[in-house]
DNA sequence: TATTGATATGTTATAAAATAACAATTAACA
DNA sequence: TGTTAATTGTTATTTTATAACATATCAATA
C-alpha cells in the first residue's frame, strides 16, 4: 500500500507540486511518537486530560495512514483491557475529533488520525477505493469557487466536508 | 515512503448560474414536475423501469429542498402501500442516486433529488445546520485545480464529496 | 490532605442505518 | 406464449451510533 502526503488549497503550490517528486525517508515509528507527543504537548497546554484511552486510541489511527472504524479500534482496546463497551471508543474519537488530533471520514464511517499540526485547518482527503489508503490535505474553502458561490448567495461556511474518491496511481497500475 | 505537495480548489463552471439551487424563490410544483417527467424521459430513452415506487421516492425527495433519510421516505410509503421494509426504500433510492436522480448526503446519512439535468455533474451541497435545507452547485472537479494536480500526482479521481455546513441566509438573520 | 465539583469511564440498553439472502412477482421481448 | 431478466416482498441480521445512569478519577483549593 502506498500513502500520499498531500497537501491542498492553494494555486501556487500547485504548479510546484506539478514537478516530478522525489522519495522521501519515512520512519513511520518517528511518526507515531511525534504526533502523540504533539497531542501530548497540546494537552498540557490547554489543561485537557490526555488519557491512557485517548492516547491509546490516537497511537491506533496512527498506526498506519487509513482510516479505522469505532468497532475495529473498540476489538483492539477490548484485547488490552481498556474497554469492552461502544461508549468508550466513540467517546475517546469524540475527543481527538473535537480537539483537532484526529479526523471523521464521513464517506467511510470511520476515523484517521490528523497529519497537521496546525490546529484549525480545514482538511481534504483522497480516498483510494481499492487499496483504503487515505491522504490528508487542506481544502482552503474560502478560496475555492464553492466558497464563492456560498458567499453570493449569503450562505455563511462554517466547515466543509472535501472527500475525493478514486485510485491511487498503485491501484490503476494493479486494475491495468 | 512517497510525499507529494498537491494544492486542490474547486471551481464552478462559467457557464452555469453562480447560484445555488434551493435557497432562492421559485415555483416549487413546477419544481417538481419538471424533474419527474426529465427522470421519466431518461428512462424512456434509457430503456430504464420508472416503476411506481421508484417515481414516489423521486416525488418525496422533490416534495422540498432538504435531505431526507431512507426510514423517513419509507414510513411514507408504508402509509401509502408501496413498500413497508427497509430494501424497498433502498433499492429505489440505489436506483434514483446510480442514474443521477438523486445524491446521498453522507454528511446526513440522507438523499436529495438531484435539481440539475445534466447527467453526470459533480455536486456540491450547502446544507443549514439550523433549517437542514439544502442547496445543491456544481463543483466541476474535472475543470479544476483538483482534477489537474490529481493527474499529475496520478491519483485518478472518481468522484468528489462536497458538503459544506453552515447557516443559510434566513438561519443567519434568525440567529441576530 | 480531605472536600468537592468537574471530568472521565463502565455498563446496560436501545436506536438508527444498511444489507444479505432468498422467494414471489412482474416486465421485456424473442 | 414462454423464457429470461428485472423488480419487489419478506425475514433476518449486521453495522454504526447514542441515551441514560452508575461509578471512579482528577484537579483545585480550603
Amino acid at each position: 500500500m502506498l500513502f500520499y502526503n498531500i497537501s491542498i488549497g492553494f494555486y501556487a503550490v500547485a504548479s510546484k507540486s506539478m514537478q516530478p517528486l522525489g522519495f522521501e525517508k519515512h520512519d513511520h515509528a518517528t511518526c507515531i511518537s511525534d504526533a502523540v507527543e504533539r497531542a501530548d504537548a497540546v494537552c498540557r497546554d490547554s489543561g485537557l486530560q490526555f488519557t491512557p484511552v485517548r492516547r491509546r486510541v490516537l497511537e491506533i489511527l496512527l498506526s498506519d495512514h487509513r482510516a479505522r472504524g469505532a468497532y475495529e479500534i473498540l476489538d483492539i482496546l477490548r484485547n488490552e483491557g481498556l474497554g469492552s463497551q461502544p461508549p468508550v471508543a466513540y467517546r475517546a474519537l469524540e475527543f481527538l475529533v473535537a480537539h483537532g488530533f484526529a479526523h471523521r471520514i464521513e464517506k467511510l464511517n470511520a476515523f484517521i488520525a490528523c497529519g497537521y499540526s496546525e490546529h484549525n485547518h480545514m482538511p481534504a482527503f483522497l480516498i483510494c477505493r481499492n487499496c483504503g489508503s487515505v491522504a490528508e490535505t487542506d481544502a482552503a474553502p474560502n478560496r475555492s469557487a464553492v466558497g464563492r458561490i456560498a458567499k453570493a448567495a449569503g450562505f455563511h461556511i462554517e466547515r466543509a466536508i472535501v472527500e475525493v474518491e478514486g485510485l491511487c496511481p498503485e491501484c490503476q497500475e494493479a486494475e491495468a
